[in-house]
DNA sequence: CCCAGGGATGT
RNA sequence: GGUACAUCCCUGGG
């Protein structure tokens, strides 16, 4: 008995349109990148301000208060401090003479919501401060560099801008989603091309050889240690920033294809205008994630849907028709487990083809619409969320209705990001 | 704006 | 005990 998920939806306001495509990047430089980056010292000396008192103090407090388990040697994040009073003089002179050498990580496995099972690598305390101190420098180095399509781990940016200028493609007529899913992505970064990467903004040979072991620490497993030649350990502080790096890469590909796309981590949606355009981008990007990135693409998982069928970062776009044309006034927050209502689901699976099944969130809105409207089963779900489909009710200006009620995903808790509507024009 | 403590979402 | 990043919300404090 699979929960439905409640619809998120999303909200566009004319003024919100307007600069959707000029996202605000984070100001949040707590050191000046600029001095990283452009004076000569700043560029070979880089491992002596990753080891500034400030920066590491800054990494301190965040590894403690995040009260993370201990890593393979059993140093709990309290007995870090009073480690490092006695030993960070032999810690520094490690860092500044390049001959630090961290622990392997130890394995854990801990399930996904979606079903599977995520690996982890939790790194020692110890290790975790020190990326932490090298992931708060690298990211000003790197991240002001990044792809304005590039929205996950990123200081000031969130899910919301994400889906919003996804929908501003939508607004624009990309009616044709390429969705690309990265199989086991942290698993398999190519470590070399994430070197070559990182190298084009950082010449501190201690920092990129520190890097470099810290990928290459290897795992414990059931008290042998495992040589780790591939992939970035999820757990370690750096881990999100190394993967931006990498796929920076791809966003400057898909950039200079002058594709529309966002990228969330290892998820990432490209907008096209027809199908024909869809099938060709579907195949080309794939063989540059599969041959220069040597990374995998989830075929399962990867495929062509339309925007109001598809389902990213938990939300979901749709298209209201004359008959409904704002959020109908039902509360889906409850999960609900049948069609019921004399609902036939695979009557409604087959609606649009298998091919085109409609993501989960804009069929549990169908499931609760039945649920409490069962006489709309007589009507085509297509015309309700296809305007395309040869039956839908043309689409009309949408205005707001002057007491909406509950809608679908609105809940009484404020602080619930996903509890907009979407509009379309 | 910054810092503690708690909650949620997503990867 | 299950790591990490980002975002948002709440309370308290400077």
């Amino acid at each position: 008995m699979a929960l439905l998920q409640p619809l998120k939806q999303l909200k566009l306001n004319a003024s919100h349109r307007s600069d959707v495509y000029s996202q605000p990047v984070g100001s949040s430089e707590r050191v000046t990148a600029a001095y990283l980056t452009e004076t000569p010292a700043g560029k070979d000396r880089l491992m002596e301000i990753i080891c500034e008192r400030q920066n590491l103090g800054r990494a301190l407090s965040r590894v403690r208060t995040n009260h993370g388990a201990a890593g393979i040697d059993g140093m709990t994040v309290d007995q870090l401090t009073s480690y490092l009073r006695q030993h960070w003089p032999k810690v520094r002179a490690d860092l500044l003479a390049g001959t630090y050498q961290p622990l392997p990580v130890r394995r854990k496995e801990i399930p996904k919501p979606s079903g599977g099972v995520r690996l982890l690598g939790i790194p020692t305390a110890l290790d975790r401060l020190v990326q932490q101190a090298v992931g708060q420098i690298l990211q000003q180095i790197r991240d002001p560099s990044f792809s304005a399509s590039s929205y996950g781990f990123r200081p000031g940016r969130n899910q919301h801008q994400t889906i919003q200028r996804a929908q501003q493609y939508v607004v624009d007529g990309c009616r044709q989603v390429v969705d690309m899913d990265l199989s086991k992505f942290f698993d398999r970064v190519n470590h070399d091309r994430l070197m070559s990467r990182l190298a084009t903004k950082v010449h501190d040979k201690r920092v990129l050889k520190l890097v470099r072991r810290f990928l290459t620490a290897g795992v414990m497993v059931g008290g042998l240690q495992e040589p780790s030649h591939e992939g970035t350990h999820q757990g370690g502080p750096l881990s999100p920033l190394l993967s931006n790096i990498v796929l920076d890469e791809l966003d400057k590909e898909l950039e200079k294809r002058a594709l529309r796309f966002v990228r969330y981590a290892d998820g990432f949606i490209i907008f096209v205008r027809s199908k024909r355009a869809a099938e060709r981008v579907m195949v080309s990007v794939s063989r540059f994630v599969n041959q220069r990135l040597r990374l995998k693409v989830n075929q399962e998982k990867s495929g062509i849907t339309h925007p109001w069928w598809m389902c990213f970062l938990g939300f979901s776009f749709y298209q209201p028709s004359r008959r409904y044309p704002y959020p109908h006034p039902l509360q889906i927050d409850q999960p609900v487990q049948t069609a019921g209502a004399g609902t036939d689901q695979s009557q409604l699976w087959t609606e649009h083809g298998a091919d085109h099944r409609p993501s989960q969130p804009v069929f549990s809105w169908l499931v609760e619409l039945l649920r409490h409207n069962p006489e709309l089963a007589q009507f085509s779900f297509a015309s309700l969320l296809d305007p395309a489909a040869p039956s839908g009710d043309p689409v009309e200006t949408l205005e707001e209705p002057e007491n909406p009620g509950p809608g679908i995903g609105e809940t009484e808790d404020p602080s619930y990001q996903g509890a907009v509507y979407g509009l379309f024009p």
